[in-house]
DNA sequence: TAGATTGTTAATCGATTAACAATC
DNA sequence: TAGATTGTTAATCGATTAACAATC
């Protein structure tokens, strides 16, 4: 609403292939390479490349003709678009063997996200350290949560807590939830909420295979 | 081709659906519920019943006008569908921290993915255990996976290490990987590969947020 | 029977692809 | 200049939604 050349809904397809996007950039400026046009990313990934010039047009990055886009302003732009150009801190609950994975994958910063602060019911957990993160009781999560102005909580209980985290959070203020749980969570309005559901991909997967079997 | 019923492809975003849906009915199984109409199912996800009809369609379940579909059929329907009904055995390469998380899960069972062993190269983790899981050298892979025909493979591998796992799961005669790298991968023809892109969850999230907080 | 729900065919919507003038 | 690539407008394609007769 405060940006008119932003459009209204942007479409879900684009924003998971604009990582993709700027993964390669990435990778491109280290290499020292300038500039690079939608023909060479899209070959990359065999997309169209007017699918990718339309994605790049979404981040509102202008190219030049017959040179392409360059590859620093790009990069900036992308991130700027996905909001991964401030850091945003986040509170994780449920360090299970996923939570400790997570808290141990230190790339999110790189994604824009910080993970600050641990959460675990288990008091045999509480007060031990993983990966540098301590952890901490639930019970904490709403004082410390509106103290640290934290807007992201990360879930990586056990489905049957799932829901009692997702009303912990939101009670603490969170207005972001990036849920690992397979469990189906009710959250009000205004929240978001992005699951991960790795039966999702995985539901992909054998289904094409299923069909390379009977082939 | 063998089956005139199924359709040349089947839509991805349908593909995902399923789960969700055999997920629920488990659980109305499980409270003795005998039948379940469309429109209940899309109630509990906020889809559109035409939406529920459309993807159970595509299982070739087929229904009771009035009453709906039998519970115990549809999960049925849906497992055969998504390859679920039989066990698929897998080897899974790399036991770091999310390596671990997936060997330690032990649910994927339920969704047809029988993991068998681990690999790593790191010869202070070779022959030690994860799970019940023994853990072998990544030399010993392609005997392994031929002699035991195997034909998933699981890549849990830092990024810059995906490659080589790809080529190696390939020469074994895997036909179908998950790979849960960020790294771009390249397989030959025939081979399926589907990513588990974390960054891509995130950047649908953190995209939402920064809208939130702008309006 | 009445009415909810299925199965099926048609309409809509949105994303992807195509076309093409502008431009560097 | 010539030609590749951008930006923009139009066409296509596929997924979602709507409509409706059949049916239990």
């Amino acid at each position: 609403m405060t940006n008119s050349t932003t459009p209204h809904t942007v479409p879900r397809a684009s924003l998971k292939r604009l990582p993709l996007y700027l993964h390669l950039l990435e990778n491109l400026m280290a290499d020292g390479v300038e500039y690079v046009s939608c023909t060479q990313l899209a070959k990359e990934f065999d997309f169209d490349a007017i699918l990718v010039r339309k994605d790049i047009e979404l981040t509102g990055e202008v190219g030049t003709a017959r040179i392409g886009f360059k590859v620093a302003t790009l990069i900036g732009s992308i991130k700027s678009f996905l909001g991964w150009d401030k850091e945003q801190d986040a509170f994780l609950v449920g360090v299970g063997n996923l939570g400790k994975a997570i808290l141990g994958y230190k790339d999110f910063k790189k994604y824009g996200l910080n993970i600050v602060a641990a959460f675990d019911n288990d008091s045999r957990k509480v007060g031990t350290k993983v990966f540098g993160y301590e952890i901490f009781s639930t019970s904490k999560f709403g004082d410390l949560a509106k103290r640290m102005h934290i807007y992201v909580g990360i879930i990586t209980v056990p489905p049957e807590h799932a829901q009692e985290a997702v009303d912990l959070m939101v009670d603490a203020g969170i207005k972001a939830i990036w849920n690992f749980s397979p469990a189906p969570l009710r959250i009000p309005e205004g929240v978001i909420l992005e699951n991960v559901r790795l039966t999702q991909s995985l539901a992909v997967l054998t289904n094409k295979l299923k069909r390379v079997f009977k082939s």
